[in-house]
DNA sequence: AATCGTTCCTGATAGC
DNA sequence: TGCTATCAGGAACGAT
């Protein structure tokens, strides 16, 4: 599932080979994968490719006269590019071909990712409902009292909130409270200062760490870089996918439990 | 305003 | 050529 690294990884490949290409065509294989009319495809035809940026978790093209293509990928998307030969399988949805004979393939089993042309970022109501990014200067100690000091809703769910922190998902909420050391279920409000510090340190790190390794390729799981080779931070998860084997940290046995419908793994040792 | 349940989709897996 | 039920999950949406 792509997150934060992930995305991160798929925008900077495709900025070095998209930008400066001219979009000649798109084909779209399932209208549920591509938001809008079909007709509005004629907008971004013949324009150059400036520059492709993350916001949160979605993908934004960034074309000619400021027209964006924008994309997310949700649990199962991929974005491959190849410069020459066929690429396409059973769960192509999006070809975007370019000038230089490269084409994108927007690939996505379960349909629920999608890609938009959007005239003007600024109308996009994804854009405006999301939160802090993570690297950013407002990503304070104190930006995080106030959104956990309103909740008691338990801490994952809160980090896993696009629209107070923009892109951490399930992997990397897990990770970031494994390092942490804090229960995933404790409610958000009965954290105390010095444990948010800890934390905002623990988000930081596993995020920087998944970057490095070029986003986690975990098991039945889609993400591949946009040159189709897998990332390699699932070869250092801390906890997550790691039910029944060891913590790092005390040996205890890692635990599965479901968590606001998602997976979650903790050590009911070392987390608290 | 905050929060909860439901829904979308497909493939893997378990149980009979 | 087995069929069916269950599960996984990001986030939009409707309901409370």
């Amino acid at each position: 599932m792509p997150e934060l690294p992930e995305v991160e990884t798929i925008c900077f490949q495709l900025n070095r080979v998209l930008r400066g290409l001219k979009i000649t065509g798109v084909v779209v294989l399932s209208p549920k994968s591509f938001v809008g009319e079909i007709r509005e495809i004629r907008e971004i035809r013949g324009k150059r490719v400036i520059g492709v940026e993350r916001r949160g978790k979605m993908i934004i093209i960034e074309l000619e006269g400021g027209v964006c293509l924008t994309i997310h990928l949700k649990l199962t998307g991929q974005l491959i590019f190849r410069e020459k030969g066929k690429l396409s399988n059973k769960y192509t949805r999006v070809i975007v071909s370019f000038d230089n004979g490269g084409k994108l393939y927007f690939n996505d089993l379960r349909k629920f990712g999608w890609i938009k042309i959007v005239r003007d970022l600024r109308e996009m109501r994804e854009m405006g409902e999301m939160g802090v990014e993570p690297f950013d200067k407002e990503f304070t100690v104190e930006y995080l009292q106030k959104i956990f000091s309103r909740t008691s809703r338990p801490v994952k769910i809160v980090l896993m909130d696009q629209e107070k922190i923009a892109g951490i998902g399930n992997i990397y909420a897990n990770e970031a409270l494994w390092e942490a050391g804090i229960s995933p279920a404790k409610p958000a409000k009965r954290l105390g200062y010095n444990e948010i510090t800890i934390l905002r340190e623990a988000i930081l790190r596993v995020l920087r760490q998944g970057i490095k390794y070029g986003g986690a390729s975990a098991a039945d799981e889609a993400y591949v870089k946009p040159n189709g080779s897998p990332g390699e931070y699932q070869e250092h998860f801390l906890v997550y996918q790691r039910e029944g084997q060891p913590c790092l940290r005390c040996k205890t046995l890692i635990k599965r439990v479901n968590l606001g419908g998602r997976g979650t793994f903790y050590c009911e040792k070392c987390q608290n």
